[in-house]
DNA sequence: GTCTATAGCGGGATAGAC
DNA sequence: GTCTATCCCGCTATAGAC
């Protein structure tokens, strides 16, 4: 458990890091550049050079940071009810935190929406991105079933699809809406649906 | 009722307007430049700067354009089931022939994704788009429930947000799943709660 | 209405000094 | 590890001939 670093103190990898991944929610993979990072942080952007080669190497290495930070932040589905409505309620939070802000997306619907213009070096992680995200919802869906949590006689898969979708198109109405109203009204009917 | 001309006859201004949607849709409004047009028509990129004397022009047109035609397409929505039925059929198989292509998004979501790299000239029309669809499609949840097409109790302003949020989705995951399969699993699943 | 030519900018990337 | 300087490219946009 790793304290956490003031942003300024950081080492610098990180910082850029941080700063793409910030910038590349918000604005999408072609909108932005080593020269905003580099004015963002007060260096010149051939420094930034130095710790990521290329964008490539700094679009994929956020993705990889992200689908390991999932991993080890998820944990183990076990068959717990009230373990299943915890992560399901972290799940929740997750994206409402996004909506809140209302200025980012979530990386796999970002990246999602930018396929076409990201480059193969990219678009390799983030399929793994999204494959990793789909097993671990089908668990939880399957998990919830077996528990009573969730009442939906579909496929898991079919859930967690589903959930998904809807989570992914809600963050999106609640950014271009300006507020999280959306966000809280559609999640509120997921539930609602699922938990019923 | 005019007669679909084919695309190569086409008056100039049209063929570039609809080059420029479908490579608006498919990479995003960064993602697609005039030379980009040029070489795909045949001609220079000076030639459509005589069309759409800028980019924000040419933005704010294809935005427009869509908004007239989806008045246009989908006229009254009249307090009869069948009629609704229609409705909804044809709005679910508009998005799922997008998902069949899995090369475009749909121009409300895509534009959502671009927001933060819109210029204002395109996020107004935009603005008015959503706009559009949202009263329209609560409409459409009102009609349905007082024909009873519609079995949900919430009201039709919630239902309107979690359709098209859910819609959206699904839409963006069939894309980058590269398979329409995904769409519709997820639309299966949101008819029944919709329609059950 | 289309062309050639070019301006002016910002992008990613590299070489080499410090 | 950061810097200056520079390269080469593609972008939007404009001027002016045809």
């Amino acid at each position: 458990m790793s304290a956490t670093v003031p942003a300024a103190e950081a080492p610098m990898r990180q910082r850029i890091l941080d700063l793409a991944e910030e910038m590349l929610l918000s604005r999408g993979y072609e909108g932005f550049s080593y020269q905003d990072i580099a004015d963002a942080i007060g260096i010149r952007k051939a420094s930034i050079h130095h710790h990521f080669a290329s964008k490539e190497d700094l679009g994929s290495a956020i993705v990889e940071r992200s689908r390991i930070r999932l991993a080890e932040a998820r944990g183990p589905v076990v068959e717990d009810a009230a373990r299943i409505r915890k992560l399901l309620d972290n799940y929740f939070r997750f994206f409402e935190r996004l909506a809140e802000e209302g200025k980012k997306l979530c990386l796999g619907g970002r990246l999602a929406a930018d396929q076409m213009v990201l480059p193969e070096a990219v678009r390799v992680p983030h399929r793994a991105f999204l494959g990793d995200n789909e097993t671990w919802l089908t668990e939880l869906m399957r998990a919830g079933q077996k528990t009573g949590v969730i009442t939906r006689a579909q496929s898991a898969a079919d859930l967690a699809l589903l959930l998904r979708a809807t989570i992914q198109g809600a963050v999106q109405i609640a950014r271009s809406s300006g507020s999280v109203d959306p966000y809280r009204r559609i999640v509120r009917q997921l539930k609602q649906q699922l938990l019923a």
